[in-house]
DNA sequence: GGGTCCCCGTTTTTT
DNA sequence: ACGGGGACCC
């Protein structure tokens, strides 16, 4: 059979029109990527014209339906290769993608245009740069970036920065740049009284900043992009016109700017795949907008719908117990997940649910649980501890320390975002380009180099009175007389510096280069003076970043890319137990998999309870179905009795979420008293009766100013009597909602 | 310009 | 309890 990816003529040129194709072909009903599909995945793969929507469970095959349906689209010649857009989250699915694509179709991979919103917006807008007020070679700012220039915004705006956490201000303009707002569509109404009511006006200086700077923050990447396409139709014609096939990874956590984005670039050939979970929404607070997958088929009129509903992972009980939960949302589409695979008998497990008296403990069970499994010859890389808060791991990572279990954390800062590599960024940025402010600023005086307050105003002020670069006004100011003679020659001497190395940028290879900045500058040797613990580990990310750039060809090609791959990728093939959050633990699969912390106001959280009403309720149940979603085999959900938060004990009640798993699915196992809810079976008994529970009294014993002890919290007065749950007054620890079984007459 | 003290907040995170 | 950040003082 011959290549059926071969091209059939010389490779062209992205940017002129689409010459037309001789046609489209047949593609043999046996071509591999089609070989073992469900009717369904089937269906998806094949209705490659039109637009779709693929509702995709989880564990029900999502990847391959778009990797197969980028191949058929090429094998059948509706498109070449870089006439299709298929856009994803993150750049771990972009990369995913794009090698299981490259091992179906060969090097035909290459030419897709194949990457994540920001990514692929960054390479539309280095081509349209001026369009938008910038210049090509814009950089792209980082969270903290961000928040120093809206800083110096709010500032110069005398905005009360105790009273308006610029943290918060600029969650608001984020929002707005989610949802497609530059600072002249947003209301007053929308801006409310945020920053005094001068909101807008923060926002609007914010933007004028970035464009001086010829800088954009994450959100601006898709936001600019729009404007060009809404500014410049023939831009948008291009596009339009380029782009044949559209294919969007995750379509739930679209936003609204996104959303519009999509919806701009289909409009000409209409034939856009939209893959996603509204059951697996859960970033809602960071601009994502169910909504856009619920109205799906009105945007799209005609619109085919394919449901994904057997799940190729989770054992009968697993899937059974996660669709009941999330029958609890009304807010959905609705989905079954099915096994779409028959399962070892001796693998198949009721979902378990264990309470405990506190959190120390339940560390125990379920560490000993995973010994258990260990023993059984289960590895380490099957088990994965998943929590809704990342604080949340310390408790597990104490007791796997003494333990002796090898377990990795994943989240915590990445690589990019730690201080020293920031540093050494600002370094590298602003020899690339000296007019980088941020980047100048971060480091003139780091490591100290005298250089204060007084000093910085100084080179601020010329800078604005004569439009000059920070880097310039310095240069020019080490001319004067009018900086002290310290800091003048430190000043003279960093700008002198920055500019000799700038000098061999073309003739040092940019490796050196970087050590030789690094080393000179006295940044490495600031750290290795550095007595503290972390400065020796800061020291190797100073390597580990030299390393990485010699990834790149050159120090412009790398300051262009790395803003964009801000991952954690701890590839590590060592036997470890992960422990993670459930967000982090999205698109994974393990076959073991344990869910502690399973109480109300630590899941579903509190701040959920208390502001987002039913619809944050909503996304902390798709949260508790992700993390069920996620285990091949066994499930063991946890909840403690007693919880030491803030270092303050609470009470806490066992999870709503655990009264939605269905009893013929789960298989409940407490110490006798830690159950809160009347249709809780107990089915064994501890084998080591815990001394507070030996004197339980049947439910619903205690009345109304009847005095009670309580272990932890000592003596107090029956406030309220709710079924099996107290409101009591304690004498010492306040008023708190107790569970009947905890406490005793007094 | 650098050190110290106090106050506040303390879910989730990618690009 | 604890850490980070800002204000304040030397």
């Amino acid at each position: 059979m011959t290549d059926p990816f071969a091209l059939d003529d010389d490779i062209p040129d992205p940017f002129q029109p689409p010459a037309r194709r001789s046609g489209v072909v047949e593609v043999p009903t046996d071509a591999p990527w089609l070989v073992g599909l469900n009717a369904e995945q089937h269906q998806a793969v094949t209705t490659t014209d039109g637009p779709v929507l693929v509702l995709s469970g989880a564990g029900t095959g999502k990847t391959r339906v778009l990797t197969s349906r980028l191949a058929q689209i090429l094998a059948g010649r509706r498109a070449q290769p870089w006439q299709i857009l298929a856009v994803t989250f993150t750049n771990k699915a972009a990369r995913e993608m794009k090698d299981r694509v490259g091992a179906m179709v060969g090097p035909l991979a290459e030419q897709l245009w194949l990457g994540t919103f920001h990514s692929l917006c960054v390479r539309i807008l280095r081509r349209h740069a001026e369009a938008v007020g910038l210049k090509s070679n814009f950089t792209i700012l980082d969270a903290d970036d961000q928040l120093r220039l809206l800083k110096q915004v709010m500032e110069g705006e005398s905005v009360d920065t105790k009273k308006w956490p610029a943290q918060s201000l600029m969650g608001a303009i984020q929002r707005w740049k989610d949802r497609g707002l530059t600072p002249d569509k947003v209301t007053s109404d929308q801006a409310g009284d945020l920053a005094g009511g001068r909101m807008v006006q923060l926002y609007r200086l914010y933007q004028e900043r970035l464009l001086t700077l010829n800088a954009a923050d994450f959100g601006d990447l898709l936001l600019h992009c729009l404007t060009l396409f809404l500014t410049h139709p023939e831009a948008l014609a291009h596009y339009q016109d380029q782009f044949r096939y559209i294919l969007v990874d995750e379509y739930q956590d679209t936003n609204v700017a996104q959303y519009l984005w999509l919806r701009l670039l289909a409009q000409k050939h209409k034939n856009i795949c939209c893959v996603g979970d509204d059951d697996q929404s859960i970033y809602s607070w960071r601009g994502a907008e169910v909504g856009n997958i619920l109205k799906f088929e009105r945007d799209f009129p005609g619109a085919t719908v394919v449901r994904l509903e057997s799940n190729y992972r989770s054992t009968p009980h697993i899937l059974a117990a996660a669709s009941h939960l999330i029958a609890h949302n009304s807010d959905r589409l609705g989905k079954t997940l099915r096994p779409g695979l028959p399962h070892d008998p001796a693998d198949i497990q009721k979902v378990r649910v264990r309470g405990v008296w506190d959190g120390p403990e339940e560390a125990r069970v379920v560490v000993e649980e995973i010994e258990t499994l260990q023993r059984r010859g289960e590895s380490l890389a099957s088990m994965a501890i998943l929590v809704r808060a990342g604080f949340q791991t310390r408790e597990f990572e104490e007791r796997l320390i003494t333990t002796g279990i090898a377990y990795r954390v994943i989240g915590g800062p990445r690589f990019y975002e730690r201080q020293e590599i920031r540093d050494a960024m600002a370094y590298l940025r602003l020899v690339n380009s000296p007019d980088d402010g941020l980047a100048f600023e971060r480091v003139v005086n780091l490591p100290k180099r005298g250089l204060g307050d007084a000093a910085l105003q100084a080179v601020h002020g010329l800078a604005r009175a004569k439009t000059l670069a920070l880097f310039d006004a310095a240069s020019l100011l080490c001319e004067t007389d009018e900086l002290k003679p310290k800091p003048r020659a430190s000043l003279g001497k960093f700008c002198a510096d920055i500019l000799r190395w700038r000098g061999l940028l073309d003739d040092l290879p940019h490796t050196e280069l970087a050590e030789m900045i690094l080393d000179e500058s006295g940044y490495v040797e600031m750290w290795k003076n550095d007595k503290s613990a972390e400065a020796p580990g800061r020291v190797e990310n100073l390597k580990e970043l030299v390393r990485a750039l010699s990834d790149y060809e050159t120090l412009q090609s790398f300051l262009e890319h790395v803003a964009l791959v801000m991952e954690n990728d701890q590839k590590d093939s060592t036997d470890k137990v992960t422990l993670m959050t459930l967000h982090g633990a999205k698109g994974l699969e393990f076959d073991n998999v344990f869910l502690p912390g399973w109480e109300e106001g630590v899941f579903p959280h509190q701040r959920a309870l208390d502001e987002g009403g039913n619809a944050a309720l909503e996304e902390e149940r798709r949260l508790a179905y992700v993390g069920l979603t996620r285990a091949r085999k066994r499930v063991l959900v946890s909840f403690a009795a007693n919880r030491r938060i803030y270092n303050q004990w609470q009470t806490a009640l066992p999870s709503r979420f655990l009264d939605e798993l269905p009893a013929a699915h789960t298989e409940r196992d407490a110490e006798r008293g830690l159950m809160g809810s009347s249709s809780w079976q107990q089915t064994s008994r501890p084998k080591d009766p815990s001394p507070w529970a030996v004197d339980l009294r049947p439910s619903g014993d205690f009345d109304v100013g009847e005095r009670v002890f309580h272990q932890k919290f000592g003596a107090g007065t029956v406030l309220a009597v709710d079924g099996d749950k107290l409101e009591i007054a304690f004498d010492k620890a306040g008023t708190k909602k107790v569970l009947d079984s905890f406490v005793e007459p007094a």
